[in-house]
DNA sequence: CCCTCATAGTT
DNA sequence: AACTAT
DNA sequence: AGGG
C-alpha cells in the first residue's frame, strides 16, 4: 500500500500503485480517458500498475537512449500517462481506444495481457547497456548525453568513471544519494530546516511538496516550500540567510550547496531579456546532513534537499509547480500555452502582456486555466 | 512538417 | 551553446 | 502518438 495522502485535485500521480476498482466498464470509458493528466482526478488507484511497471522500463530505456525531450520518449511517456489514467484494461480492444496508444504499444499490451509480462522489458532490464547507462546517470552531474558518450568510449561502470575524477561532488555523496527516504525521514529533515528558518525569520509557512505530497512512500529528495503568509516581501533575502545558517551549523557541508539562485558562486546580474518575468522564487539545491539519532539512524545520512522560497502572492503557483508529477507539469504547461498563458512554478503569466495573474492558492491556477478541480 | 515544459546554473 | 538539474 |  502506498500511504496515499488524501488530496483533492487533478491527476498528479504517476507513481500510484494500489489495487484496482474491478468494475467492468463500457468501451466508451476508455475513449473518454482524457489525454492530459491535468483533466484526471488524483489520487486514484492505478488498476493497470503491473502493465505500467513493465512499460516504464521501456520508457526509461528510451529516456536513456534519446533524452526525455525526444519524440521517442514523449510518445511513450504520454501513452503511459493515458494508461495510468485508464480503467483496468482487460483486452486489446479497450486499449485500442486509449488516446496516444498506437499499433506498436498495442502489441506490447497484447503480450502483457496474454503472458503477464513483456519480453522486451525483461531483456532491457537485463541488458548490460541499460544497466550501465542507468547506473552512470545516477551520478550527480552526469546526464543522458554524457552517459552515452562515456559508454561509446568504453567507460561503462561507476569505477571507471570515478577514476576519471571528473565528478568529485557526485562521487563524494554517491552512496547516500541512492538511498530513498521514508516519509518519516522527509518529515524529520523538514523539521530540522524549519527550526533553523524560524531562527532566521519567524512566521514562515512551510510545506513538503514533490513526490511526498503525492503520497509516495519513498522519495529521492525533499522538496520544501517556504512562504510568509500575508506578508509579501518578507521572504526577500531569506534564502541566503538560511543557507548561511545551515552551513554554519554544519547541517550543510561546505561543498553541499549544489546550486542556488541567490548564492551563485560568482555571477553578475543575470541580464535576462528585459521582457522576462522576474522569478518570484528563490531556490537552492543542497546536500543536507541528516544527523544520527541513535535509534532510527545509526549514522548521519546525506540527503538531497530542494529549498524553495516564494512570495505569498504566488504561493499557489509554487505549490502546483513543485508537486508534480513531472508529466503533470508538462501537461499543465502545455494547456497554459494553448490558452495564451505561460505557467511556471514562479507564477502564471499572460503571454501577450507578460502580466502575472495572482495565484495565492492552487485553485487560483486551475481556475485561471479553466481546468476543473476534481 | 514541426513540436511536444520552462527555467536556471555551470562548463 | 550544450548540458544537467529541478 | 497526435495536435496544429
Ligand atoms: C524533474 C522535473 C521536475 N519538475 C517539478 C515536478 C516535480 O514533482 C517537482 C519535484 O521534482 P523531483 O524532486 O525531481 O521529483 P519528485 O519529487 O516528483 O520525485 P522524487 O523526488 O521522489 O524523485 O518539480 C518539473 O516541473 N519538471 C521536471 O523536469
Ligand atoms: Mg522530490
Amino acid at each position: 500500500p502506498q500511504d496515499r495522502v488524501h488530496l483533492h485535485g487533478p491527476s498528479r500521480d504517476h507513481d500510484s500503485r494500489s489495487p484496482s476498482d474491478s468494475i467492468s466498464l463500457p468501451p466508451s470509458a476508455f475513449a473518454a480517458v482524457p489525454t492530459l493528466s491535468v483533466y484526471r482526478k488524483s489520487p486514484r488507484p492505478c488498476p493497470n500498475q503491473a502493465l505500467v511497471d513493465e512499460l516504464a522500463v521501456l520508457r526509461s530505456w528510451r529516456f536513456l537512449q534519446h533524452g526525455t525531450g525526444a519524440p521517442e520518449s514523449i510518445s511513450y511517456a504520454t501513452a503511459i500517462s493515458a494508461i495510468i489514467g485508464a480503467p483496468k484494461i482487460d483486452n486489446v480492444e479497450q486499449a485500442r481506444k486509449l488516446h496516444k496508444v498506437g499499433p506498436k504499444l498495442l502489441i506490447k499490451i497484447d503480450e502483457f495481457l496474454t503472458t503477464g509480462k513483456i519480453a522486451e522489458s525483461e531483456e532491457t532490464r537485463n541488458s548490460a547497456k541499460f544497466k550501465a547507462l542507468d547506473e552512470m546517470t545516477s551520478v550527480y552531474g552526469v546526464g543522458q548525453k554524457t552517459a552515452v558518450e562515456l559508454y561509446e568510449n568504453g567507460i561503462r561502470s561507476l569505477e571507471q568513471m570515478r577514476a576519471l575524477d571528473r565528478w568529485p561532488i557526485g562521487f563524494k555523496y554517491q552512496e547516500d544519494m541512492q538511498i530513498k527516504m521514508s516519509r518519516a525521514d522527509c518529515e524529520s529533515v523538514a523539521n530540522f530546516i524549519r527550526i533553523q528558518l524560524d531562527r532566521v525569520e519567524p512566521g514562515a509557512h512551510t510545506v513538503l511538496l514533490g513526490g511526498y505530497r503525492r503520497g509516495k512512500t519513498h522519495s529521492s529528495d525533499i522538496d520544501l516550500l517556504c512562504t510568509y503568509p500575508h506578508e509579501e516581501g518578507k521572504e526577500k533575502g531569506i534564502l541566503s540567510r538560511l543557507l548561511y545558517r545551515l552551513l554554519a551549523k554544519g547541517l550543510i557541508p561546505e561543498d553541499g550547496v549544489l546550486w542556488s539562485s541567490s548564492f551563485a558562486s560568482h555571477n553578475v546580474a543575470p541580464e535576462r531579456a528585459s521582457t522576462r518575468s522576474f522569478d518570484s522564487l528563490d531556490k537552492a539545491f543542497v546536500i543536507f546532513r541528516h544527523p544520527a539519532n541513535g535509534i532510527t539512524r545509526k549514522r548521519d545520512y546525506f540527503r538531497r534537499v530542494d529549498i524553495i522560497i516564494t512570495a505569498w502572492s504566488t504561493f499557489g503557483s509554487a505549490v502546483v509547480g513543485w508537486t508534480g508529477s513531472t508529466q503533470f507539469e508538462r501537461d499543465l504547461r502545455q494547456v497554459a500555452e494553448k490558452k495564451g498563458y505561460k505557467f511556471e512554478a514562479g507564477g502564471l503569466f499572460d503571454k501577450q502582456t507578460g502580466v502575472r495573474i495572482p495565484t495565492l492558492t492552487e485553485k487560483d491556477v486551475f481556475r485561471a486555466l479553466d481546468i476543473p478541480w476534481l
